[in-house]
DNA sequence: CTCGCAATGTTTATGCTGTTAACATGCCAA
DNA sequence: TTGGCATGTTAACAGCATAAACATTGCGAG
């Protein structure tokens, strides 16, 4: 009794065959940059381990690009809110600033794929893609993230060039972890962090 | 008079079809990457521009990965020359180690493929390879040209942090530049590096 | 001087990739 | 109920790295 027959009015039992593919492919090339290093896809084993034929996706996605550009605004998009998260919940002033600091190293060593996707592939959005701002307004939360630590009392400029130094500090020290030149230490990462000097010269 | 008649004992004039392939494909490898961005090069490709088979450069390297590593070999080099030659031009202090910074920043502008092969290639070097050391050794010399700006009196940790805070800093302020994240200007390169702090904290 | 071998280059072939075109299926609206 | 559109499949193509078999060249030993 209570056989498990197959209900074709509930479309979550098959969420993509006859259903929401696209969602399903975004997922799983999430997961599957999620379990390795490298941010190399591959649509015909994506589509493979979606249980779907390989030139299905092209019904969903123009063309590999587009695939790889949507995941990585969806991956740039969980590291703004990463970041904006730990701006709130970190305290003011230099302590505070070295605390978000870390979090994007460890962000960045916990997603090192999804991190590498999402710098590579900004660099080469096509503006005239029908959601050209998505990048953009992405990426601007994630400064804005980087922004809020810096001291209120400096001048503009001075504001925006430490915001650059953090944003650079932080992403040269993840690339270099991330390429294995040093090895992942957040104690050294903290140190590393707090040799900014916000004074001006 | 005085015709022009092949040498044959000159291998100067035809140096590779029979002569020095090889040389000649890590040089023209060299070339194509000086002129473009993105790291990709396609044995196909270099082949026909070196007028020989696509299969001829297996006799001279095993397969791509180790073509490429031996550009990235060369291209380390120029770079570690490059940031030993800037510190021993620079005065010591302050001024000369955001001098070394600017010297990185503006290699890696203007050797953007060069840099990205040189950091693709390091994280998956084969260590089982005939010269195993020849990577290590040129990075720790790009190592030694960056710590020969932090001052004499700080600790030995200190200046360990000083050095990767100082490598982290220019390394991603020119992957972000390279990504297309920050307009490149050196005025605005000299003073986000001049805002490291090499009192201890 | 010549013969033979090893080094070097070419041709052919294999399996991978992204991508397109032609064909099939199934759901929803008129 | 039926026609059309969204979605999926199959077949095919070009390009890629790579391997195997074949051709050629040049150099060194006899």
């Amino acid at each position: 009794m209570l056989p498990v027959l197959p209900v074709p009015d509930l479309p979550m039992n098959a969420p993509y065959h006859h259903g929401d593919l696209r969602a399903a492919a975004l997922q799983m090339g999430m997961e599957r940059l999620a379990s390795q290093e490298q941010p190399d896809l591959g649509l015909r084993a994506l589509a493979r381990d979606l249980g779907v034929s390989a030139t299905a996706l092209y019904r969903h996605f123009p063309n590999k690009d587009a695939l790889l550009d949507a995941l990585a605004l969806e991956g740039l998009n969980r590291l703004g809110r990463n970041q904006a998260q730990a701006a709130a919940q970190a305290g003011g002033g230099y302590e505070g600033f070295a605390e978000v600091g870390v979090t994007y190293v460890t962000w960045a060593v916990e997603n090192p794929a999804l991190l590498r996707l999402i710098y590579n592939r900004i660099g080469q959005v096509d503006l005239t893609t029908d959601d050209p701002t998505a990048m953009g307004e992405a990426f601007h939360q994630l400064r804005a993230g980087i922004a809020a630590m810096i001291p209120d009392e400096m001048s503009k400029d001075q504001r925006a060039a430490a915001a650059l130094h953090a944003w650079s500090l932080v992403h040269g020290l993840a690339m270099l972890i991330l390429d294995g030149q040093v090895a992942y230490d957040p104690e050294m990462v903290r140190k590393v962090v707090l040799m900014t000097d916000f004074k001006d010269n």
